[in-house]
DNA sequence: GTACTAAATTCGTGCCTCGAACTATATGAA
DNA sequence: TTCATATAGTTCGAGGCACGAATTTAGTAC
């Protein structure tokens, strides 16, 4: 006897250039809008006829919506498209002292914001964060919810949706406990997470310039250092959601602890924690200062705050050398308040990259975006991604069956 | 005037769809052969009839031919595809002192193979190479010859075809040199260059075990160390092609001289010639002594050359934490001649590399599947690729255009 | 009003997959 | 030998989809 085990290979279906097609003006509709019909079929190289077939079925799925009419030199004028931003997402940012909540359109725009302090342990946060949703869900009640996006400084396992690795969020077994269930149950609506960092790198390709990006890499700096890999048009998410961690990469393997129990860790530099670590051991402040009060000072011209920061910049810079040795991105991204003095430190981390650059052109380095809602932006992204995004569809090899032969 | 620069979003056709499962099939053959229509549609879940249709295309463009008749309990008797044999790839594999030439079928087998040593230059070895190539065409021309490939000790921009860093390698200029050029002019078949860390990740994904990798990561032990970087279902190629150089990530800021011009890479502790460095820095042996002869002492028990090799062995698992840390890959192949001593040394990088997981299951770690040839099978896929693979569709973001308004 | 222009829609054609019906070819029981 | 049954492979009509020419819509210029 013979069973076979059907986990299909990816065939394509007469229902398949629809998919792609109506994905593809989406993605343009969101990226240019308002964009009329005819202009869709130019840049998408579709024949106008095929543009107004898809784009009815988008109005008529509720996407898009008709805006405003353009005006022309001549000729007849064209109805502008639009994404239809009553179609909103519900995104948490979970942070060890702070999670900020909000809401989002699906243009990435913030309707609503507000923080809290993180609670203690990961039931309180579950009940808490899901109050806070409803809450929100009844104040905007004309929107419409696609999902709640939730990030958190830790990997991410995304066939299980287990937390796998929190070293900074001191929350007690946080990896036997699901967020994503209660929280679901709760509100009603799917619930995303995502590491910060992939969220950032998402939110760069979703929110970020128009170029297409093929390789990049985001770093984001807090109290730890995270990565976010993303490679050919996808997030590189590794065994277990756990790749990207490269602040836990030893750059000395005789440095001081870290919270991941190695030694000498990226992290252990190049951390807010590190910046101020390095501050308090030029000056006898008091200790109940965060990392908001020393860029303060920085700002202000402290000379021993500019100082720790720039030891931080270097360390963040030596780090960087592994990135870019081993995945060589075309742009390195650096979000975190860090990158409010990018004037001042940006100079620093580019040279020290252009340094370990083996041969060949420098990547870019730059501040993220909009580091100030680069996070949360990248929550609304994560959501989005289920939408707008690729339908999983396999990129290439196909996905192989195995026969077994009884 | 409004001009639009028409590098076009990927759209699909009404053809999309018939691309599409030709590759799903032309790939199962390749995969199952000998396999019958009717299996196919079942492994595919494609109707019998598209499956008879297409494979009829595929028999048409000769990719694939009818095989030999089943034989089963009841019914009629299955006619059983396989792939065209005649359809053969020249391959060579250029490494700093020996370059082999070969050629193989559509399936990865060998049907000659032959070794000359590499020439001193790139002028040079383009002509040997083409002449051998040449030769060889003659000898086999019964073979239809799909294309060329060949894998070099270094890094290839994939855009403009040009090699970037060769540290191994001593040919002068070498990255001046077009080397695709003059042997695709001499033989009239198209060229692919590719490094040989990265056509060995190739060779595991197309030649290797069944089950679909999402992650992976080759690592190739000879004069330099390479790793071949492939996730979400590609190489990573990154900037320039140089993603993989994990080889030159510094491992001791303060160590020895590597050819890259750092201190204490990676590659000066793991590859070959550290191994003999080691030996011959605990013993009196001359110098002319290489990588095989210190294996063949290993294997005959010299306790030296043991400890050498085990020096070697800690180091690679040393250097693979980063790899762990960073990408944490399902998987990691161990690819050279190193690898034939498996049973003695791949428990020692199996056990530094379990140390270095964070959390979560460890990467299965292994030699790759055919040590022997996993450079020039891995030379092989890079060229089926262009014939079996993706059709560089794009994985999922659109690829944006620019309108100039004038 | 007429000429012209550009946007958007309509409609016939061809490609493709689906699925039912049909043909071809085997085994085994009556 | 004949017929039921089972499996492989083919044929053919239906429906989804993109294409592209023709048509309709709606504006400007004169």
């Amino acid at each position: 006897m013979r069973r076979i085990d059907f986990t299909n290979t990816q065939v394509a279906s007469s229902e398949t250039a629809r998919d792609i097609n109506r994905g593809v003006l989406l993605n343009l509709i969101r990226r240019r809008q308002p964009i009329s019909r005819a202009d869709l079929a130019r840049v998408s190289g579709l024949q106008r006829s095929t543009v107004s077939l898809i784009t009815e079925q988008l109005i008529r799925e509720k996407w898009v919506v008709n805006g405003p009419v353009g005006r022309l030199p001549r000729g007849r004028r064209p109805t502008f498209l639009r994404l239809n931003d009553r179609r909103a997402i519900l995104v948490a940012d979970v942070r060890p002292t702070q999670t900020t909540i909000a809401v989002a359109d699906v243009n990435g725009r913030f309707l609503s914001q507000e923080a809290m302090p993180t609670p203690g342990d990961p039931q309180t946060a579950a009940t808490h964060i899901a109050d806070k949703f409803k809450h929100l869900m009844q104040t905007h009640s004309g929107l419409v919810f696609q999902g709640i996006g939730i990030s958190i400084p830790g990997r991410v396992d995304q066939v299980t949706h287990r937390v796998m690795f929190t070293p900074n969020l001191k929350w007690p077994q946080f990896d036997l406990f699901d967020l994503k269930g209660p929280i679901e149950k709760a509100t009603g609506i799917s619930v995303q997470l995502e590491n910060a960092a992939n969220a950032c790198a998402l939110a760069e390709v979703w929110f970020g310039h128009m170029e297409k990006v093929h390789d990049m890499v985001v770093v984001t700096i807090a109290e730890g250092v995270g990565t976010g890999i993303f490679t050919n048009g996808q997030l590189a998410r590794g065994l277990n959601g756990m790749a990207g961690e490269f602040g836990h990469v030893p750059l000395d393997p005789n440095g001081p602890l870290c919270t991941c129990g190695g030694k000498g860790c990226w992290e252990v530099y190049a951390s807010t924690r590190a910046a101020l670590r390095y501050y308090h051991e030029s000056s006898a402040t008091p200790y109940d200062m965060n990392f908001q009060d020393l860029l303060a000072l920085a700002e202000g011209g402290d000379e021993l705050a500019l100082r720790a920061l720039d030891k931080m910049a270097h360390a963040i810079g030596k780090g960087l050398r592994i990135v870019v040795a081993g995945l060589a991105p075309e742009e390195i991204v650096i979000a975190g308040e860090f990158a409010r003095l990018w004037e001042r430190f940006g100079p620093v981390i580019e040279s020290e990259v252009a340094a370990s650059v083996l041969v060949g052109d420098p990547p870019r380095v730059r501040p993220a975006s909009d580091p100030g809602v680069a996070r949360l932006r990248g929550t609304v992204a994560v959501v989005l991604q289920k939408h707008f995004g690729p339908k999983d569809r396999d990129a290439g090899q196909d996905r192989f069956v195995s026969i077994q032969t009884h």
